[in-house]
DNA sequence: CCGGCCATTGATACCGAGTATCATTAACGG
DNA sequence: CCGTTAATGATACTCGGTATCAATGGCCGG
């Protein structure tokens, strides 16, 4: 776990300088807080866990890695955003399933959404570029076992 | 046009009414507002036009119009939120196809993703219960003259 | 190993998009 | 016409993020 958090953090300073950007020590502490992290989180709770390191840096710091590749945005049911770690087998684009219970979220690829869209978008000669989906509901855990209130 | 306008503002008007809201003088002028909008706009660009209207009745009005379904809410590519007009045939869930060059945006009905999203969440036993779905590109008009740099 | 260039930092202020509070005002039903 | 109660608008606050800018410190070339 130590060793794997280590590793992780190692290999997202080596994609920052990658990129041309220095090694610095706010830096690697960025990266290690973010390598701690085993769930999705927002801007201001990795701030928390960064009370040496100013707002601004930290905000850079994340930004660098979404450009990167490394980490990507997620859209809440709220409409909170949040920031995910991309395992490395899923860089590329990718849509997530949030359970809105317990907050997990799982990786969808394997799915051909691009190709209907492309057929739909075609009838209107619209050329698509991009798009933006975040699928939401209940996983296998939470709906097996539901939460019971207090 | 004046007349649509007009009309349109009354429905909206009439759709809050029926939602049990009063018809206030500062609501009558945020609807004509929005009526006269051809466009998605942000809240801010609509509180522009209602110089002597109070911040807050804005943002009031604009959530109780999502709420009924009149207004929807727009997620840009570059991540702004925009308020956009439902028309009268497009009042239920559906998507956007949204020009990344000149703003425009057209609803994407008879799109049969979420019977897509079930199937493939069912392997995973995940049980949706929504999603949010934006689609960027560029519309025929865009795509026949592009916007030629000076 | 040292010096300098320039990326980076962090403090601060600012912004956009809201929400909370609360005293005042005004809609509308009886 | 009057009382209830919703709505208003001023103000302050939040949250997520960006702009500015002087000070710092990585790193590269000599």
């Amino acid at each position: 776990m130590r060793n794997r958090n280590y590793a992780l953090a190692d290999q997202l300073l080596e994609t920052l300088e990658e990129q041309g950007h220095r090694d610095t020590e706010p830096r690697r502490k960025v990266v290690a807080a973010i390598a701690r992290k085993n769930r999705h989180f927002t801007a201001e709770e990795l701030r928390g866990d960064l009370p040496g390191i100013g707002r601004a840096t930290v905000y850079r710091s994340l930004k660098l890695l979404v450009q990167a590749g490394a980490l990507c945005r997620v859209m809440l049911a709220d409409g909170a955003l949040h920031y995910q770690l991309n395992d490395s087998a899923h860089q590329g684009h990718h849509h997530h399933l949030l359970c809105v219970h317990c907050g997990e979220s799982e990786d969808l690829q394997g799915c051909d959404i691009e190709g209907q869209l492309h057929s739909v978008a075609a009838a209107r000669q619209f050329q698509i570029t991009g798009h933006w989906l975040e699928v939401y509901g209940q996983c296998y855990d939470c709906a097996e076992s539901p939460v019971v209130p207090a």
